[in-house]
DNA sequence: CATGAATGAGCTTTCATTCAT
DNA sequence: CATGAATGAAAGCTCATTCAT
């Protein structure tokens, strides 16, 4: 199933490098060494470093989503729905804070803003658990009747800024904030 | 006789620059250009891009908080207080995207991180409105007793999220829309 | 007699600061500066920067042959010509450093050669002086049969040597080691 | 095959237009040009242009210290030994007046000063044979009694004076010539 | 005369990308 | 596939010089 161990590592160390100093503090030379590969390798595996960088975005998705539908509880309420994605989420952010950070900086940049159109458009797989959950929470009566997107950024945009809080070591979340915060989310938008 | 309005003009220059393309889309010789001067003159007002950068920052930091203390609705009630305050934010950055999006870029970067936390152990005006605000409203037992993190982070990350989804066109809000989001946005803090 | 304050500020600002940085350490802004006067100012009274470094030059030569005149004793001997002509130079570079250092600068830069051939051919005073000295004591068959050149080299350059040792701190000339470093000249010179 | 010259291209082009034009008169892109390479292989042989400067320097120094250890007369008379040195060195610079020409430039400038301060401290190989010669001249009682720095200046300035002249067209150095030189640098020092 | 804000050519340096090995 | 030396466009920044006041 592995593709390549050189593939991963370049994408690791991008990542690592890109979290920490930016997309301009992570060249491409820097990339390779820290990947323990020759600079030229990165682009027998990558065309471009925009095409890394969307990779590696993509594959963080990819790997939050796959967190996601690990143990996601299909029929049960959408409550426990919800407790779920919203709680996966925060605790993946806090495992990984690279990637929280590397989604952040991809997140409001060029790159980002493009694949976003692209994304809603596509309605890949993430937007979709997104948008079902409320959608079919709002069509149950189970939501409070505010619009997909009002519902959507109160139920997640918090969470990312909680993580970002806890990311720059202004607050510290364990299990039980973590679970806390979820729950003051569910209130915002439970009928 | 009219004072030098250059460094104005090198200002609104790069920020429409640096909103559009990113810090690494706007060299100075663009800024240049588009400000009508000449690369040197921008050295004279500013030590460098990033102080440029960061002064930046700064003005669009002064203007939305005066834009708020306009007409603060100070010793009313803490519900007043806050829809003003989410209201006057949210029609900010509607009325001015590029100043939303150079806010978000900046935020998201080696300049912002530094400065987020120099800004919350200095007490600025800004934080301090936001602290005292909700500090009142929890001890007032207005608002939830979340703590003030979640209790930020519930009141102001999803107007942040949806002003960033009409900047993107996925929404489009207005007077009624920005009422309503403010709304769900009280109802998620209030008591 | 006195031809300007100015002028004479910002020779003065410009010898210390080119004595101590070297051509490129001393941008005319920061001479302006520490001359007291705006940039433009410079331009008044020289036609360009390296007009103002070949005059700067030709001032301190002046500046050392005149000191030579105070004094030259005239009608002496060979060797009491020498010693006065090799010992106010000594204690001129010991007494004004910061001239000796620029000297050596100019002397040794693209202005300085085009000049010090010019020199040559026009046959100005301070060559004069050197060569009348000892084209005068190889006649008189005071000095050795070496050729002007050889003469002079042995003469001066000695001399240069030691006040830029004195200069960099490696020796300490005082009165005493002149008197002895002229006489050791002297030597090598005479027949 | 071939081991890479580029790295001694790039010195051969910087040191001949530095020796022409100054350390100011020879940008990176002309020395790359002069070089036949591209401007950032100078980057990949050179941390910066200061060092490509300092090294270049070294080289030079390193070249004369190799060519008087060639053939250098060790146990023979103080003068065989003095005679060695000093007609090397100024066949050398009338062979090389680029060399001699930049080895001027680099001792008359911030640059030089630093290393200058060191290397005496450090008693590199250089001044090594240099103080040793007239250190055991002096003891012997074969040189005069007039202490190493005046002795050193007495013996190899006026070579340096001698050589630039040459360098200028002012004289013309043949072998005949520098040996009449050489001696009478000898005569200077010797008891 | 005096000023210094304004200019832009030109500098050093970086780095994404290529390609011969 | 893998490499990294080589490249040169482009970046941030400096500074000699000008000119409106």
């Amino acid at each position: 199933m592995k593709r390549s161990n050189k593939r991963s590592d370049i994408m690791q160390a991008a990542m690592e490098l890109i979290a920490k100093k930016g997309f301009d503090g992570a060249p491409m030379s820097e990339i390779a060494q820290k990947a323990g590969v020759g600079v030229g390798t990165i682009y027998i595996y990558f065309e471009s470093k925009q095409v890394l960088i969307s990779e590696l975005y993509q594959a963080i998705e990819d790997k939050i989503m796959s967190t996601i539908q690990d143990g996601y509880p299909f029929g049960m309420t959408i409550r426990e729905r919800f407790f779920h994605v919203a709680t996966t989420l925060l605790r993946f952010f806090v495992a990984y804070p690279l990637h929280f950070r590397y989604v952040g900086q991809f997140y409001n940049s060029p790159y980002g803003i493009s694949l976003r159109r692209d994304r809603v458009i596509e309605e890949s797989g993430k937007i979709k658990v997104y948008t079902d959950l409320f959608e079919d929470g709002v069509t149950k009566q189970v939501l409070k009747d505010y619009g997909t997107s009002v519902i959507t950024a109160l139920a997640f945009s918090p969470l990312h800024e909680l993580a970002r809080d806890h990311t720059l070591g202004f607050i510290s979340l364990d299990d039980t904030s973590i679970r806390k915060a979820v729950e003051a989310c569910w209130n915002a938008i439970k009928r």
